[in-house]
DNA sequence: GAGAGTACCGTAAGCGCTTACGAAACTATA
DNA sequence: TATAGTTTCGTAAGCGCTTACGGTACTCTC
């Protein structure tokens, strides 16, 4: 005898009561619950998680689906280990678990999100790096998934998501170039099809037509997400007729690349190019000059998406009224060295 | 009706057939297969996880549990991003899930890992940040769940582990600095109890012990795996009466902020102090000059694992007769101009 | 053509939990 | 004291699969 079998022969009673006691049922007396529980702790005793999935119709554990692809979304565990743990730390105080499921670089991202929603793994899913046209957005509704995006999408409808401001970002960065005197400012878009490429796009002609200023399309650099794209924008912008005097970075390890090839040429971030990166990360701050960036707190913002995956949760709804959310995190300026304003830094 | 039953009513067969022709059981005919096949993919029919678990007693799916704390596993690289990608090309193949599991920074690793092991979530673990001692492995082993750690640990016994080959590292990196006419080396250390700085440490003096060098235990600075760590020892060790002129790093990412710190001395790293990193990182490989460091792949790495957790696991071990696995993978030179010899670069 | 063997499939008993239902023992009320 | 309400718990029916077992129909063999 095994399981809660045999944890109710032990204590003389019947499974059933052992199970409402160790789920916190109501009709159970007091003095029976802590002996059931006091036995559970001694035999190491915890449900089986099939078992209780299967009679419950509920797995009690969200899934958070990640790219392995090198390319776009690696080079970024920090960025995905500091938002897991903002996730945690709310699912954790209802008992949810965290299953963080990498799709394969050469396995197709629906294929691989429906084998675990067709099979029930999972209550609710969390999808990082969504495109434009994003089919597992579709999949999920369709299913009837609860699921919360860290990014937006065109595809699906009234869906909740939790981005980065991008908007706020750029119209930040490009106010504080133009106000520097820089009239031909230059912008890295992501390659590939993620959606906040065109939203960094459309936020960049927005903050340029604020400011009177034409858009050249020549300044428009796609870049992979990896250093050496960086080094390769150097050049290109360089051989222009008319180069551009700043320069701002959607994906801030590009920078590193680009300091390199700067520095080879004998050019000087900051003096003879400025740049402002995106995301504020260690690396890019230990550069000389320091990176301007923007910073944002990963923990909140997988606190964020947390509350909106609980809030689709039926048992768990009523305790985070948030009906559709769609969330933009605020980032903040970081001051570096690397645009050319000397500030004192900490 | 749902689920298999569904699937069996569609067709006019039993339920018993239809999960028999679905898993590839020998007595049910060709051509009843194919059609329950046929229908199970126009239906989009995938049985229930906790159902088949319960039934079999197995869930098919392996852990990987992970670190979330950002001073030590994390750092932006993708090291585990790779490794993923290796362990799930294995797996894949026989249709076993992987599911990470990101131990949150406030948890007790041993805690959260029961929770998993207790419930039976998973049928093996992977292990990463092994401790020297790591109460994690006693765990595993006396809930008989097989299991393969990423890196050794002097806990257990007999299990199987996979790791980097450090004493080949720093044997080769040692040696390159001693003909280079090095003779005061030091060395960062890993902070805090993880094995492989016990292993590092011991090769270090094994390499120096064969040089006939003697030991300064002022020349071993323990670091964080961070930027700013690499800043401070720069001056820990300009401090010295008599610094070292050379240096092998034993996290690559501490290279950032020693560079930075001695720009702003006006030292020139190659010139003035030989580095030597550890693991092969673009972004090292971007600072100029290059760091020197070791490649590896991520990918064959992961792959090691889990055959040899394959190797322990029933249902596949014939097909992995490895027994115990305990394999250092090896690492491969790659040049860079941060210790003094100016090679072509590609 | 009877017996043995084989291929295929239905039946039903679990796997370890949860939970609706009802019974028993009390307590409160009239 | 009879009735109704409450608390507590046992009973047993599932949850959706897998699989041992046995039965049927067919094929071979001598």
């Amino acid at each position: 005898m095994r399981g809660i079998a045999r944890l109710a022969q032990e204590l003389g009673i019947s499974t059933g009561t052992v199970s409402r006691a160790l789920n916190g049922k109501r009709d159970v007396n007091d003095e029976t619950r802590r002996k059931v529980l006091e036995a559970a702790r001694r035999l190491g005793y915890a449900p089986n998680q099939a078992a209780r999935a299967l009679a419950q119709g509920t797995t009690r554990s969200v899934g958070f689906m990640i790219e392995l692809d090198q390319e776009t979304a690696a080079s970024s565990d920090y960025f995905f280990m500091g938002v897991f743990d903002g996730v945690q730390s709310v699912l954790a105080q209802h008992g949810l678990d965290l299953l963080v499921l990498p799709c394969p670089t050469n396995q197709d991202r629906c294929t691989y999100l429906e084998r675990f929603v067709a099979r029930g793994v999972i209550d609710g899913m969390i999808l990082a790096s969504t495109q434009r046209v994003d089919k597992r957005i579709d999949l999920l509704q369709s299913a009837q998934i609860p699921f919360v995006t860290l990014g937006r999408s065109k595809s699906g409808h009234d869906y909740s998501w939790v981005d980065l401001d991008f908007e706020g970002v750029v119209a930040t960065a490009i106010d504080r170039l133009v106000s520097l005197g820089h009239r031909r400012i230059a912008v890295t878009v992501p390659y590939g099809g993620v959606n906040f490429g065109v939203i960094f796009k459309e936020a960049y002609l927005a903050a340029l037509k604020r400011h009177g200023l034409s858009f050249d399309p020549g300044l428009v650099f796609e870049t992979k997400r990896n250093e050496l794209a960086g080094y390769g924008v150097v050049d290109e912008l360089l051989g222009l007729d008319e180069p551009p005097t700043a320069i701002l970075l959607i994906y801030e390890v590009t920078a590193i690349g680009m300091y390199r090839r700067l520095a080879e040429l004998g050019l000087t971030p900051g003096r003879d190019l400025a740049v402002i990166g995106f995301r504020d990360e260690p690396t890019v701050r230990f550069l000389a000059p320091a990176v301007t960036c923007f910073s944002v707190s990963l923990h909140e913002l997988g606190v964020s998406i947390a509350e909106a995956l609980l809030a689709q949760l039926p048992p768990y709804a009523d305790r985070y009224p948030l009906g559709i959310v769609q969330k933009r995190c605020p980032l903040e300026l970081v001051s570096g060295e690397s645009d050319g304003v000397m500030e004192a830094r900490t």
